[in-house]
DNA sequence: TGCATGACAGGTATTTTTTCCTGTTCCAGT
DNA sequence: ACTGGAACAGGAAAAAATACCTGTCATGCA
């Protein structure tokens, strides 16, 4: 079953998913930029307008959602897909001590030259790796409001990590781990202001290592 | 992908299956039993015509076919390739201060439940997008030897953001963008240690966002 | 405060798809 | 052999969607 309701839903839900408007998304389509107005879902006598099949294809493959996404978007489906496994990514890399050294950028700040490495990103969308939205400045410096966390609660933990960890009590908060033990767990506190912790396992719910920020 | 072809090939397979011509579904559909004809998928001018969505709507609903069974033709019938076919880049996202109720996660930290979104990663691979290596331990604390950060010269800039800055003199630095102004760009040193800096555009020779930064 | 840009509503012109129609061919039943 | 209906090609008219355009409002930045 296929709704003209779904459909506008569907993409409005692709929008929002690239952080962009329904006008935005109709723009990085090449298409013009009211295309999606919630006024022109109906035309004047009240009759349900669709977007063209050929529409469709164009924001499908704007944003490179997969038809499946798309399908599950299409159903209203808002809870997280099954495991997947991401392609890995890969962008030149550079160290900062030699980017300061001439020909490795153009004029514009972009990449260029000989003598740059290429890195293979962790793949964020590992299984079971999600995304945590900073909330309040409680974890300033280094983690504004605003900021996405990239959690991977498979990755293995090591001392010095920046970590985010749930106690038994329910609280979720991301700390420096500073030590584990058969007994407990020491944390530092990314802000000075908050104190360091010492938990129990019994204490611990769950810890997880943060891959990646946001900046 | 949705192409041209597939979504004909799929009116086609649907067809067969219910044991229709294409004439015959447009007919069961409540069409004209010419809108399918193979003669008409291409206008005068080569250009492919796509049917339109109310139309496909209207083949679902007169076949009872379920979307994902109309999906599964779309992407070319035949084997049910991998069920799901994962965005590359996209994780569920939760906020902090929710992350602490119950029913988010299970006992080994992954996430679980309703009320998760989605968010899509800015696609690394965006062009002239790098990675940058930390080393030495002047950007402490936020960013550590051996950290990479990835650096979008084409991302705009605002006050706060995290940049990348290289100097007239060869001086490569990671600041944050305090102020722009028709002359000069102020920079707040990431180490308190380190004085801030203000630059005139003429010792700028380019400036671009942090987009991410290893943890 | 002023300016630039994006988001959105709404109108018109243009393009595209559907509908209506006709003709030819094919096939099954009488 | 004849007839009726379906399948299909193709053309023109009507309907529907997109493109183009304008104006208003909101937002962010200098």
């Amino acid at each position: 079953m296929l709704s003209h309701e779904k459909v506008w839903a569907a993409i409005d839900a692709l929008a929002a998913r690239h952080s962009l408007s329904a006008s935005g998304l109709a723009r990085k389509a090449g298409l013009d930029s009211t295309a999606f107005n919630k006024s022109k879902r109906l035309s004047a006598d009240g009759r349900p307008r669709w977007p063209s099949t050929e529409s469709l294809s164009k924001i499908i493959e704007a944003t490179g959602i997969t038809l499946s996404d798309f399908l599950a978007l299409l159903q209203g489906g808002g809870a997280p897909s099954a495991p997947y496994e991401a392609p890995p990514s890969s962008v030149p890399l550079i160290g900062f001590a030699q980017a300061g050294a001439g020909g490795f950028f153009d004029d514009a700040g972009f990449p260029a030259g000989q003598g740059w490495d290429h890195i293979d990103l962790p793949a964020p969308a590992r299984e079971g790796a999600y995304a945590l939205q900073v909330q309040g400045e409680s974890m300033l410096p280094l983690y504004r409001d605003g900021d996405t966390l990239i959690v991977d609660p498979a990755a293995r933990l090591r001392r010095g990590d920046r970590v985010v960890v749930k106690t038994a009590g329910g609280e979720v908060m991301a700390k420096i781990l500073q030590r584990q033990t058969g007994e407990a767990v020491e944390l530092l506190s990314l802000n000075p202001e908050h104190a360091n912790r010492v938990l129990r396992k019994s204490e611990l719910e769950w810890m997880a290592r943060i891959v990646w920020a946001s900046q």
